[in-house]
RNA sequence: GCUCGAGUAGCUCAGUUGGCUAGAGCGCUGCCCUUACAAGGCAGAUGUCGGGGGUUCGAGUCCCUCCUCGAGCACCA
């Protein structure tokens, strides 16, 4: 019991955790027995930050509760480590990009001098490993600051995402699906990021406010040459896409454009002839009322594309840029090729941005753009405006719709079965159901699965060649799911050999990797050991809990319910306990990008783990915090506060030599003793039944106040005088109260808990039910009822209360004069109703001892006292 | 535009199914070194419960409406 320590507390029961197992989970053991975790695996992305404490933390309370309620806990920890975050990453910090078509460097080391300009192209086998390395030495990182949290994870259940039993497992469920027809590929516009270069899915885009600028296109109508008013406008924020233009859409039911329809427009520079059709989607007030369909300028020219069966114009290349293309006989068709040519050739090769400034000079500089006429392309001024256009998440161009060959699982034939899904779920705020039941509804496109990337988990795929090796991509080759993991960039499907690759005749691997969420979206079933270990999978399987961030339900949520359902048409989890945010003072979100972050090592050095702990048990679930920290030194003086109550009553029960064990609820016969109890029984049944809702927040509030208001100051200082003179029946209720207070407070300060268990309670106890038995805390019963009951039979929490009230008012009274509470004073008189003095008097020892009271003189009153309170002190 | 959440003391927040005089912590003021604790203790001050209307004996809490902030989804020519 030396002065207060916490990070040597810390460092020495971190190692006394991982010696004894306290943490680990029991295999064997039954279902109904068993509490488990579906926890999500942070992304190895370089360092966790405060919300990663924050929700981490919030759930490791809920898994020592669980365990002190005598569940046999399954907490494993995963880590996500592959895809496009841990790809950057090692870009940036090695200073390398991978270059699929270089060969393997065995003996290839990185250079990766920050102030080194130009990057060093890698092949994908050396990328790869490169990937490998800087993630596992993340990873120790990561687990090093959960260890130093006090996250009672079982670290013998660990996984990465990019380990091989995770990518086997991603292989054979995709597999699983494609026997039964769930799986698809096509060639078809997609989500592209140009910088990536990499299709995404409808979960990973966002909007983003954009400036743009609207420009009115004036298309001449075939026939109407003479024609004053044989001319169209559209409006379009994307002239440049003008080459790939395939038709102008009205409303049908728009009295300007009826006598349009049907009829062919013709594109100004272009010479393109398009159809005029009609469609509702097409919005009369909306610019002219008359639209451009591209392909593809946005998700709508998709819908139009394929609902009216347009052609197919692509000019944006993989990269962003314009493509190049030939018009004339053997290209292109136009009214006037040349004119065509020359203006296309004038943007061919630029991003899209830059050809937007070129075909509006284009335009405007261009007197007679329509054949046979003087009509201007470009009608009136170009308008400035605030658009919203869609983005990857994590990208920085906004996203182009190009068509290419993608993996898709069939999410759209199920979205009523996936709402019905999600209403067995309990979420937790129960608000965020509707999050989801939103998202599914709202879904639009099956789920894109592959990625045109290389750190991630293969699609399990070859295609035949044909004689002229050409891809028969209607006819892939699946991976036998025996042989999984498997990687067809450097092995052969079955029956044929590695010198078949490429040639005629031979095969060619599927060169795409899986979508991170792919693979995440398995965790219940990596985690519980799906298909290999059906006991473990049996006594885990669906999860108790699943916690989350609100930002990944429509990702992480989603794509885990839909992939449970597929599988076994089970729930993952019982309980979707979704955490909050941590805001910045500002009340932005904090996050890596805003540089607002603070690190959580800092944090835990300064604070030490409890007070920080207690930050992230302070908030409610759900709801976003703001970071704040005054609420880390309210946890520290709380930590600071059990240490020293801990030392008076462990002290003294040393002193007197009384065991643990030896403590007999039987003797405690004191008036203030028991009601003492029947308070604290109180607390622990509001507390429980608070836990068991998830509500740990509120369990807390309610454990400590009591704590502060009832225990420290003034349970003890009124009972002190007598466990100091060996009062048995004081003795007795110190060691049972700071027993159940200890317990209480260990799901959310394990480290001072644990601490101050191990001077007296630890090893000391009997293991008969109620009382805790083991070395360590977290392996105890939860306080109940039953251990108090011999104690609290009949007592009432109401004489403490009265007791509380009148010290109070002494201390008051002593506050008033300037005095000191030690300070003896010769006479107290206190007035109340008769009923409330008979049981005052039954602990007015304690009182007059604790007030340094001489003499007292109860005098019965008829009159209430003083609005508020029961009675009422004065010194005469 | 639709949906969800939030609005309570200077700050951060709690207020169960309507019920005594609306609470806590931080901060602020004053006092007290009391044999666990000065990294402490005790006491004190502080409110148009976002605005308006309604239901009720009674509304921070229920209903209607409006405002502000945050978020999700949709639209986005």
């Amino acid at each position: 019991m030396a002065k207060l320590d916490t990070s040597e507390i810390e460092h020495r029961l971190m190692q006394k955790w991982a010696q004894e197992g306290t943490y680990q989970f029991e295999a064997g053991r039954p279902r109904e027995e068993t509490f488990s975790i579906d926890t999500p695996p942070p992304t190895v992305s370089g360092s966790l930050h405060v919300g990663h404490v924050f929700s981490y933390t919030q759930t490791d309370l809920m898994a020592r509760y669980a365990r002190m309620q005598g569940k046999n806990v399954f907490y494993p920890m995963g880590w996500d480590d592959n895809g496009l975050p841990t790809e950057r990453r090692v870009q940036n910090k090695l200073r390398i990009r991978c270059e699929p078509h270089l060969p393997y460097d065995p003996a290839f080391t990185p250079d990766p001098d920050p102030k080194r300009k130009d990057v060093t192209p890698v092949s994908r086998r050396n990328f790869i490993e490169l990937c490998h390395a800087v993630t596992e030495e993340d990873e120790q990182a990561f687990e090093d600051l959960w260890t130093r949290l006090g996250l009672s994870v079982d670290w013998d259940q660990t996984y990465t995402t990019i380990d091989d039993r995770c990518r086997r497992l991603s292989q054979l469920a995709f597999l699983q699906l494609a026997d039964k027809g769930e799986v698809y590929s096509s060639h078809a516009p997609s989500m592209w990021d140009i910088d990536f270069r990499t299709a995404v899915a409808q979960a990973e885009l966002e909007d983003r406010e954009v400036k743009g600028v609207q420009h009115r296109l004036r298309f001449g109508i075939e026939g109407s040459d003479s024609d004053p008013e044989g001319t169209l406008t559209v409006m379009t924020t994307r002239p440049e896409l003008l080459p790939a233009c395939v038709a102008v859409i009205v409303h049908p039911e728009d009295d300007r454009y009826a006598s349009f329809i049907g009829r062919q427009a013709i594109t100004p520079i272009f010479g393109t002839s398009v159809p005029v059709m009609s469609h509702p989607l097409a919005d009369p007030e909306k610019g002219t009322g008359a639209v451009m369909v591209c392909t593809f300028g946005d998700t709508t020219d998709v819908t139009w594309w394929q609902e009216l069966g347009l052609e197919t114009r692509v000019i944006l290349g993989r990269d962003g840029r314009l493509l190049p293309i030939a018009w004339g006989e053997t290209g292109w068709a136009s009214t006037n090729v040349a004119r065509a040519q020359a203006g296309y050739d004038a943007i061919a090769g630029k991003t899209s941005k830059q050809a937007k400034v070129t075909i509006v000079e284009l335009l405007r500089d261009s007197a007679n753009a329509v054949d046979g006429s003087d009509r201007a392309p470009l009608e009136g001024e170009p308008v400035e405006t605030i658009q919203q256009v869609k983005f990857f998440e994590k990208g920085e161009r906004p996203l182009e719709i190009i068509p290419t060959r993608q993996w898709f699982i069939r999410l759209l034939d199920k979205k009523e079965q996936l709402v019905e899904q999600g209403r067995k779920i309990n979420w937790r705020p129960e608000f965020m159901r509707s999050r989801y039941e939103h998202w599914v509804e709202g879904l639009k496109l099956d789920w894109c699965v592959s990625r045109q990337r290389y750190f991630g988990v293969p699609v399990p795929v070859w295609y035949p060649l044909d004689a002229n090796a050409e891809p028969m991509l209607d006819q892939p080759i699946f991976a036998d799911q025996a042989t999984l993991p498997v990687d067809p960039m450097s092995e052969p499907p079955a029956g044929l050999e590695s010198h078949q690759r490429d040639q005629p005749g031979g095969f060619t691997a599927d060169p795409d990797v899986f979508d991170t969420w792919a693979t995440s979206s398995l965790t219940p079933q990596i985690a519980t050991g799906w298909p290999d270990n059906p006991d473990k999978h049996a006594s885990t399987y669906p999860l108790d809990m699943r916690p989350q961030a609100h930002e990944i339900i429509r990702t992480w949520a989603f794509y885990t319910i839909a992939r449970a359902y597929m599988i076994d048409g089970q729930i993952p989890w019982e309980n979707a306990v979704i955490s909050g945010w941590v805001l910045d003072p500002d009340r932005k979100k904090m996050s890596k990008s805003k540089g607002n972050v603070v690190t959580p090592i800092g944090l835990l050095e300064q604070y030490g783990s409890d007070a920080v702990r207690y930050w992230a048990a302070k908030a409610r679930l759900g709801m976003d915090t703001a970071y704040d920290e005054s609420v880390f030194r309210v946890g520290r003086r709380l930590v600071t506060k059990l240490y020293n109550a801990g030392k008076l009553v462990i002290g003294r029960l040393e002193a007197v030599d009384l065991a643990y064990d030896q403590v007999d609820s039987a003797q405690i016969t004191n008036e203030l003793d028991r009601s003492f109890l029947a308070g604290l029984d109180a607390v622990i049944v509001r507390a429980t039944d608070l836990m068991a809702n998830y509500e740990t927040a509120a369990a807390l509030e309610t454990i400590e106040s009591w704590f502060w208001s009832h225990f420290t100051d003034n349970y003890l200082e009124l009972s002190k005088n007598r466990a100091y003179a060996g009062d048995p029946s004081a003795l007795a209720t110190w060691a049972l109260s700071l027993s159940a207070v200890l317990r209480l407070f260990a799901p959310t300060l394990p480290f001072i808990c644990e601490e101050i268990w191990g001077w007296y309670f630890a090893g000391s106890v009997s293991d008969d039910g109620a009382k805790p038995a083991g070395n360590s805390i977290h392996r105890c019963a939860w306080p109940t009822s039953e251990e108090l009951q011999t104690a609290t039979e009949n007592a009432s929490p109401d004489v403490f209360e009265i007791a509380v009230e009148t010290i109070g008012q002494i201390r008051r009274l002593k506050s008033e004069r300037a005095i000191s509470i030690r300070e003896e004073i010769p006479a107290m008189e206190v007035a109340a109703d008769k009923a409330i003095l008979g049981q005052l008097s039954a602990v007015i020892d304690d009182v007059v001892n604790a007030g340094a009271i001489n003499s007292v003189k109860l005098t019965p009153s008829s009159e209430p006292a003083s609005a508020g309170t029961l009675l009422e002190v004065s010194f005469p």
